[in-house]
RNA sequence: GCACUCGUAGCUCAGCUGGAUAGAGCGCUGCCCUCCGAAGGCAGAGGUCGCGCGUUCGAAUCGCGCCGAGUGCACCA
């Protein structure tokens, strides 16, 4: 159940009515007719404004035709009245029984209430994290992680069918220096002096190569030249590099559906393939670039390169394919890779990046706007960096001094689920701190724990309800009359209870995760105020010693209200308290 | 020099893909514990939405121009 949209659909209904009594003329667009909650509860449940929006094209005014729907909208059951305000809304007040539904269908939907069929099953790509397979992630790529995991259940519980991808960045120079450090590890497993000259990976996470490389091949590859080991020592890192990944992801509860390869774009005529389509759409030529503007590199120099109009897709300046010695610019695999995305028959890209790549974010866009000939959608979604904190003081990170904070070291501290609801916090593009000590903190400044404190405050009363032999399965729940609860407070958060399907849309239709955690807070924030109110006014508490039917009432609503905490936290991947200790 | 992201209360931030008197938390002020969990609760003060034009019935939201912060700007990924 969605109320929102089946009250829109009652509008819309209203508006056919009109059109076919001549009332208003046809062919009118509906698109931007909306049905929402007012900002000021004394408007009423639900306000809309299409007498507004259609004032113009129906060529009448506003308030003529907010007259006619709202006399047509109170023949609804639904609706308990309908009046017209301000420049032409129309505001709905809502028959009482309206939210004993809404309750209802809460308890009765479960884990699905709020699932919608907005994404019609389409096929979705999120691609994240996509860390170097070089070291072991730090934390900034915890954020996009967290990120990139809440987006992809997100937009599975809105009805689209997710993938949830990491590109490996194997096939770059950085990975031939991977290799390079993890030799001489070892060497230094072989007892002798490793040499991690500048430009090597210092890490002692390589250690533990080293070693396994030695008991794989000994002492045989001691003081062979680069060209013999090199790319079986390359292979045997990235591999290592990437169990540790995937075991940083998987303490985070991240799971990816496909690890693609960008080593596997070369060599097969996939990049040639990709650039060939891009060829026959006659955006490939060669040409020189205009030196960029303002200070001019040192080593400028006019070249002849391969280059992509990637001008023609809204990018600033064509951008090159190919180093003058014939070889792939790292943008060529990306080309491609995206190009395997679109083959493989997603219609909507997603990546995650850092906000340092907010550059590259047009000539990617530009890409697959070309290789897809505009039909495949690419949205970039940009991840501020997180600042550390610890007592208030900034976290400083040093690789030297040994502060370097990886991934692991915030999750052993702080926990999957506290780190998750956290990063949530803050819109992606906005930067966010991360405080050890606030995060760990018990007490209602802290989101995380507010939240699930509510949560488990109703796990509290259904236990209490049980100790006094009260019926409080879902089903008893669902059968209870709950025509009693009509207080103000009750309401408030019955109409949040409503709210939920409607956010869960919109967040999706934005690709903001965030938006989830907030409104956790908001109906944790009317539960705890409910919960408040019963302390002087005793009718209001949920459990009502003596009376099962008044009780199943009151626990009806409650119970509701963790579900839709229960499922939105789900989202976010973190999990539901039952009890707070 | 150009591009991207951002600029909302003293502080940290939301703000529904254009709606009514712009919200929350912290901090501040004032009240409140024989009460299902006071690791609190209730109420209040506090804002030219960076600035200026424009589009519109209507702008924090869209467009343009400034100001300010961050990020990135040729064969490195």
């Amino acid at each position: 159940m969605n109320l929102f949209a089946d009250m829109r659909a009652v509008v819309l209904t209203a508006l056919d009515q009109m059109v076919a009594e001549g009332v208003l003329p046809s062919g009118l667009d509906y698109a931007n007719v909306t049905v929402e909650p007012p900002r000021d509860a004394a408007h009423g449940d639900m306000a809309t404004n299409a007498a507004m929006v259609l004032a113009k094209p129906a060529g009448s005014k506003p308030r003529d035709i907010a007259d006619a729907l709202a006399a047509r909208l109170t023949a609804d059951p639904r609706v308990a009245a309908a009046e017209v305000a301000g420049p032409g809304f129309l505001n709905l007040r809502l028959n009482v029984s309206v939210w004993a539904d809404v309750t209802r269908a809460a308890l009765s939907e479960g884990a699905d209430y709020g699932r919608s069929t907005l994404g019609a099953k389409e096929r979705v790509n999120v691609e994240f994290v996509s860390a170097n397979p070089t070291g072991p992630m730090h934390v900034g790529h915890t954020r996009g992680a967290v990120f990139g995991d809440a987006l992809a259940a997100l937009l599975d519980f809105a009805g689209y069918d997710v993938t949830r991808e990491y590109y490996i960045n194997d096939g770059g120079a950085q990975v031939n220096v991977l290799a390079r450090s993890a030799f001489e590890r070892y060497r230094e497993a072989n007892g002798l002096d490793p040499d991690i000259r500048e430009g090597l990976y210092p890490g002692d996470y390589l250690i533990p190569v080293g070693e396994a490389l030695k008991a794989k091949y000994g002492d045989s590859l001691i003081g062979k030249p680069e060209s013999v080991w090199l790319d079986e020592v390359k292979d045997f890192a990235v591999a290592e590099m990437l169990k540790m990944i995937r075991g940083d992801l998987a303490a985070l509860n991240v799971h990816m559906d496909v690890f693609y390869s960008e080593k596997s774009l070369y060599g097969t005529g996939q990049i040639e393939a990709a650039i060939k389509r891009l060829s026959d759409l006659g955006l490939i030529y060669r040409g020189v670039l205009e030196p960029p503007k303002g200070k001019l590199p040192e080593d400028w120099e006019e070249r002849e390169q391969l280059l992509f109009r990637s001008t023609a897709y809204g990018d600033d300046v064509d951008r090159p394919i190919q180093k003058s010695d014939g070889s792939w610019t790292y943008f060529a695999p990306d080309i491609a890779y995206h190009w395997t995305k679109i083959e493989r028959g997603f219609h909507k890209l997603i990546d995650v990046f850092g906000a340092d790549h907010g550059g590259y974010v047009k000539r990617m866009k530009a890409a697959v706007a070309a290789l897809s000939q505009n039909s495949v959608d690419l949205d970039i979604k940009l991840i501020q960096l997180v600042r550390l904190f610890k007592n208030g003081e900034p976290f400083k990170m040093s690789k030297r001094a040994g502060t370097f904070v990886t991934l692991r070291d915030v999750v052993e501290q702080a926990g999957a689920d506290v780190t998750r609801f956290h990063l949530l916090t803050r819109k992606n593009d906005a930067a966010l701190d991360f405080d050890f000590d606030k995060v760990l903190e018990q007490s209602k400044d802290n989101p995380v724990f507010y939240v699930q404190y509510a949560h488990a405050r109703v796990a509290s009363v259904l236990r209490k309800a049980r100790d006094l032999g009260f019926d409080v399965s879902d089903a008893a729940l669902i059968g209870a009359d709950l025509s009693g609860n009509t207080h103000e407070a009750e309401l408030t958060l019955a109409r949040k209870i409503a709210e939920w399907p409607r956010l869960v849309e919109i967040a999706a239709r934005a690709n903001e995760p965030h938006r989830i955690a907030f409104f956790l807070y908001e109906i944790a924030s009317d539960l705890h105020a409910l919960w408040n109110r019963g302390n002087d006014e005793t009718q209001l508490r949920f459990v009502q010693e003596g009376d099962a039917a008044a009780s199943q009432a009151k626990i009806a609503l409650a119970r509701a209200c963790a579900v839709v905490i229960s499922t939105g936290l789900g989202i976010l991947g973190v999990t539901p308290a039952e009890e707070m200790r």
